[in-house]
DNA sequence: TCTGGGGTCCTAGGACCC
DNA sequence: TCTGGGGTCCTAGGACCC
């Protein structure tokens, strides 16, 4: 038995709690380069605004309808998420944190008759302490979780909490949920089953299996199976070992020189790198991969690349030089480069791996000790403070977010002023 | 004019082997 | 004219998630 407890409109919540005149004001929140809507309120949904819509296409409607619009703002977003998940450890040893708003909880170690009592509970809790409202989920699978908390938060009724174990009307409420807010049906497979009459949750789950295997693949299948109450996606205490690690960026307005591309993509893998560290991690392998508007068709150009490391290595510099090798080696010149990425990939435990016969280890030691160094400093002065120079630091920005809210909670420059 | 970023998993098909 | 059978491994692309 499972719960799931999701926080609602999750970034917009969050740029509510230091700003409470916008409590029943409608919200969004952007991403990167004020790009797209990433979050809405109950009241921007109302006046229809989609998720991942472009903000252009909204703008006028925004300031028609005083929509409070905000850019992302992550140092905040991901320390209101800390707390949220200390508040669950506060009621639970182990819970599996599935996103920045979600978490899972395992029901079979929790002492109590009324578990959905206890959800009331931990959400009572939560808005307390965080002011962040949530919806909680209960059901005998981890879909079926979901699917209770979906409900959850489509109908006040519950006060937040849908507890689908031994639920006798669970197959009337699985027949109010659209097929594609299932749990692992997303656009293509919701397209494919609407085109078919299977409208619904309950629908699909009446779907012979071997339909589902040979149209949705076996993944497809396991969410059919969940649908169903056979528990096959187990929870998972322990976080996994990262298997990539993926830095990129889009840029505002286009970039066609290779010198603009080099810095971008050197302070791209600077960054990734910092988190291979950060994971004790090392790389086998980089890619590099260049686009132009992918919403100019004629003229579209993607290309990538990648480059073997051998051996793995998790030191900036080298990294850097062969993303950048890379990069030359896709770079067309004179196109409106529109993105730029670099992935490391094949990731291993720093400390397993074959070390070569001829490895100088003493220059290895520097190497470790330097990237040492570097992170301690970037983290107690600040993101940026020392680099490659091949980052540049030419004081030049390529992203744009325009209305941006104060790190209220992580920068003590932008702490909240109280008259 | 303007269109995000960071992930995982599965499969078909192509390369190779004998 | 006609051209086998049984495997493994890798990768690109496409599906999905938030």
């Amino acid at each position: 038995m499972f719960a799931l407890i999701d926080c609602n409109n999750f970034y917009a919540s969050c740029e509510r709690l230091f700003n409470p005149k916008l409590e029943n004001f409608p919200v969004v929140v952007l991403s990167n380069n004020d790009g797209c809507v990433i979050a809405r309120s109950e009241e921007a949904k109302k006046l229809g605004i989609a998720m991942g819509q472009p903000y252009f296409e909204i703008k006028k409607l925004a300031e028609q309808k005083l929509v409070h619009v905000a850019s992302s703002n992550f140092s905040l977003y991901g320390d209101i998420s800390q707390r949220v998940m200390n508040i669950l450890h506060y009621f639970i040893d182990e819970i599996e944190i599935y996103s920045i708003d979600e978490a899972f909880i395992n029901l079979d170690q929790i002492k109590k008759s009324d578990l959905t009592a206890f959800g009331l509970d931990i959400r009572k809790t939560i808005k307390q302490w965080t002011g962040i409202p949530v919806s909680i989920g209960l059901g005998s699978t981890k879909t079926l979780a979901k699917a209770a908390s979906k409900v959850a938060k489509k109908q006040p009724q519950f006060g937040g909490v849908v507890n689908f174990i031994n639920n006798p009307a669970i197959d009337s409420w699985l027949d109010q949920i659209a097929v594609d807010d299932i749990w692992g049906i997303g656009r293509q497979y919701g397209k494919l089953l609407k085109s078919l009459n299977i409208a619904t949750a309950l629908d699909f789950k009446k779907l012979p299996p071997d339909w589902i295997k040979k149209n949705l693949t076996s993944a497809g299948l396991t969410t059919w199976q969940e649908i169903n109450g056979q528990a096959l996606v187990d929870f998972e205490k322990e976080k996994s070992q990262a298997k990539s690690i993926i830095s990129s960026r889009s840029f505002k307005q286009p970039i066609r020189e290779l010198g603009a591309l080099e810095k971008l993509v050197a302070s791209y893998t600077a960054r990734a790198a910092e988190k291979l560290r950060a994971d004790r991690l090392k790389a086998k392998e980089i890619s590099v991969y260049i686009r132009t508007n992918r919403f100019n068709r004629e003229n579209f150009y993607f290309n990538s690349t990648k480059i073997k490391l051998n051996p793995p290595t998790d030191y900036s510099p080298e990294l850097i030089t062969q993303a950048q090798i890379a990069l030359k080696k896709i770079f067309k010149p004179g196109l409106p480069y529109k993105k730029a990425g670099i992935s490391l990939t094949q990731l291993v435990d720093k400390n397993c791996i074959q070390p070569n016969l001829f490895e100088n280890k003493n220059l290895e030691n520097k190497k470790e000790r330097l990237m040492r160094c570097l992170d301690k400093l970037n983290q107690k002065f600040g993101s940026k403070t020392i680099g490659s120079a091949a980052e540049s630091f030419c004081g030049v920005s390529f992203l744009e977010q325009s209305f941006k809210s104060p790190s209220y909670t992580t920068d003590w420059q932008e702490l909240l002023l109280v008259k």
